[in-house]
DNA sequence: AGCACGCCGACT
DNA sequence: GTCGGCGTGCTC
């Protein structure tokens, strides 16, 4: 007899990844990764089967498995892999991330049948009435809805008795969506063709490939051809993208060119639509363009993966558990799987650049295909008086609006004001509860709030320090500046996007003729009518302090300049000549690789070292600086090859009540895993303190 | 975590 | 002898 290794969907017990189950003979041929119906307790569970065991001497009473389930898909070995992979590398826990994995839109309803039998036997008032009830087999639910409240005890008694009878029925009930968005509205009638040669791209895929196109439209067609080619080879296609909006645009290049059907798959669809997609991909040849989450969709037979804008942040889930960052994971998929991946860019990461070129971990082709737009720099130290716009800024939006084209600011700073300030002694209103200054914000009922913990509270009408009452709003904020432009601009429309607009509202961003946003409107920034972009502090950017905010800047920049397709971008900045800046500005990777790469080698910042983040989280400020301190020192004393930093005040340090303190690990030669991590915590946290380690290995950034 | 089960006090 | 509330400990 043989035993499984079973883990329950939506079914936690504390410290168990998996239970174990027997496998009865009649499904001896169930495999690893098939869906099962298993008991616990009472009741019926699903599970996946993540391994199988042979029985070895005496298995306690093992529970067998109770039947397989046939609606879904099994999991295959390569996804089983990948999921322990995700789960060992990044410290997740096992069950945590399978269940992430695992569809919903499935679920087991489990109905108990209760029937009296035909006996006599004493019974109380309420005994009887329950039995007298049962003359007709009923639901527990049922059974109240007729009689009321029936206790627990009553039903034992009587089952004791052997009066009634108890049996359960499992029925497993499926999400079927009422709408197809899921899936490509129009269908093309014959394959779509460019001039493509893809001799160069197939014949370099014994590797991640990295591909660096600069221009989107022609990496587009490199895609589409790619599609076609494995398509016809009778392949299933995954591809990646960093948000839904750009998901969506693919879809509509596609939609042109493609004559079969192809689905998306996203955080917006319904749990029934996502549930049709799932089992599509894992029984059918299919095209899907999904966000991260693709990656751990179960196909059958998938041939290729690709990966558009590789370098996009977005790719990096660090929010909540799983964490893991979707390139790499996509590039072990592929690994797992024995398929080509394509990494395609219009600014490769420095990290996958330096993989391709010095590591040779990855083929590279390079498309040069200069894209030439005009950049205008505008030195803010020289601006004086300035009101809002710099005056050839200001000109450059009065042509536009005036030519009808769309005028679009990039602004990275939420709210109206970003500081209020006493006038008297100076002092910054800041949250109660975290170390960061509190926001105003016009538009929410003029409160004030913190961008960290929610917080809000009524605008100031007195100094708590020295109780004067004259204030400044001080900062521009996307409302004081779509404020300004409605007031000087009047007969104009002005659009503010702060969060990730609902795609339905686009008809308002067509009508708009100036639009300001933060970085979230990047994806929309390929307006067939657009003007200029204004970046209105790139400062905003550059400057965060964390070593991966010029990479990001350069390459959101670079992406834009992909897609932009107005004439003119304009920065404005204090620091003209900052390296950014004046690779931008010239068009030159190169330039901007040459200084980042020796930057970071300097400092064994990555691709130099592998980065780990230890965050010591708690609400005594001196207990949590000690824990960190002690960790520190015991990372020291066994690792003699780290560069071990901090613990150091992770910015902004105290939210929602608790301090936070950081401590970085450079990892030169890859000796760190999470489990090392883990254990150091455990060992190193002195019983009964209230501090809580958060372990984040191989980081892309240290500002999450 | 969720939930059945046993224990116990109140009540018949 | 029953009923219902509550705490506890187990789930393959």
């Amino acid at each position: 007899m043989k035993i499984a290794k079973v883990i329950l969907f939506e079914t936690y017990i504390p410290g168990r990844d998996f239970l174990y189950y027997s496998i009865p003979d009649e499904f001896s041929y169930i495999e690893i990764g098939s869906p099962v119906i298993v008991p616990l307790k009472k009741s019926k569970k699903i599970g996946y089967i993540w391994d199988i065991l042979e029985a070895t001497s005496i298995e306690y009473n093992l529970q067998p498995i109770h039947t397989q389930l046939t609606e879904i898909p099994p999991l295959g070995t390569p996804l089983i892999k990948l999921v322990n992979w995700v789960s060992d590398y990044y410290g997740n826990s096992l069950y945590r991330t399978a269940n992430y994995i695992f569809p919903t839109g499935i679920e087991l309803e489990i109905k108990r049948y209760l029937t009296a039998k035909d006996v006599a036997v004493d019974m109380t008032k309420k005994q009887e009435k329950v039995f007298i009830s049962l003359f007709e087999e009923k639901t527990l639910e049922e059974l109240k809805k007729e009689i009321g409240k029936v206790s627990e005890s009553v039903i034992r008694e009587l089952i004791k008795k052997g009066a009634i009878e108890e049996r359960y029925e499992i029925i497993v009930k499926e999400k079927t969506p009422r709408k197809t968005v899921f899936q490509s509205e129009k269908i093309s009638d014959s394959w779509g063709s460019f001039e493509i040669d893809l001799e160069n791209i197939l014949k370099v895929f014994n590797k991640p490939l990295l591909l660096f196109v600069e221009s989107q439209e022609k990496r587009w067609r490199i895609y589409f051809e790619l599609l076609k080619y494995f398509y016809q080879k009778g392949k299933s296609i995954l591809f990646l993208f960093p948000t839904i909006k750009t998901l969506l645009k693919f879809g509509e290049f596609l939609s042109g060119l493609v004559p079969v059907p192809f689905y998306f798959y996203h955080g917006l669809l319904t749990e029934a639509q996502a549930y049709k997609v799932y089992k599509i991909a894992g029984t059918e040849r299919t095209i899907i363009l999904s966000t991260t989450k693709g990656l751990f969709l179960p196909f059958n037979n998938l041939g290729i993966i690709i990966v558009e804008q590789e370098e996009n942040e977005f790719y990096d889930m660090r929010e909540k558990e799983p964490k893991y960052d979707g390139v790499k994971v996509a590039i072990k998929r592929a690994e797992f799987e024995g398929i080509p991946i394509i990494l395609g860019s219009s600014s490769p990461s420095i990290g996958d650049f330096h993989q391709a070129i010095s590591k040779k971990m990855f083929n590279f082709v390079r498309i040069p295909d200069l894209i030439r737009k005009k950049i205008t720099i505008i030195d803010l130290r020289k601006i004086k008086n300035e009101d809002f716009f710099d005056s050839y800024s200001l000109k450059r939006i009065n042509d536009m609006v005036r030519i009808k084209k769309k005028v679009l600011i990039l602004l990275n700073r939420l709210g109206f004001s970003t500081y209020i300030q006493c006038v008297d002694c100076g002092y910054i209103f800041m949250c109660p509860h975290c170390r960061s200054p509190l926001v105003f914000h016009q538009d929410e009922d003029k409160v004030l709030k913190c961008h960290y913990c929610g917080f809000t509270s009524l605008p100031p009408t007195i100094c708590p320090v020295c109780q004067g009452y004259n204030f400044i709003f001080g900062g521009i904020g996307t409302e004081k500046l779509e404020r300004y432009l409605v007031k000087t601009f009047k007969k104009f429309k002005v659009l503010r996007i702060d969060s990730e607009i609902e795609l339905q509202d686009e008809s308002l961003i067509k009508e708009a003729d100036i639009i300001v946003g933060t970085k979230m409107i990047e994806p929309w920034l390929d307006l067939e009518d657009a003007g200029i972009l204004i970046v209105y502090n790139l400062d905003n950017f550059i400057h965060i302090p964390d070593f991966s905010m010029p990479e990001k800047t350069f390459n959101m920049l670079n992406r834009i300049k992909s897609f932009f397709k107005g004439e003119e971008i304009i920065l404005r900045t204090y620091s003209p000549s900052h390296y950014v800046v004046k690779a931008i500005k010239s068009n030159s990777y190169g330039t901007f690789l040459n200084y980042e790469l020796k930057l970071r080698k300097s400092l064994f910042y990555p691709p130099f070292s592998l980065l780990h983040q230890i965050i010591v989280e708690g609400s005594d400020e001196e207990e949590v600086v000690d824990e960190g301190k002690k960790m520190v020192a015991i990372l020291e004393e066994k690792y003699t090859d780290l560069e071990v930093l901090g613990p150091a005040p992770f910015y902004p340090y105290l939210v929602k009540d608790k301090f936070r303190y950081q401590i970085l690990i450079k990892d030169k030669e890859g000796i760190i895993e999470s489990r090392i991590l883990k254990n150091i915590c455990e060992d190193s946290k002195t019983p009964f303190s209230n501090v809580k380690f958060i372990i984040n290995v191989d980081v892309k950034e240290t500002n999450l």
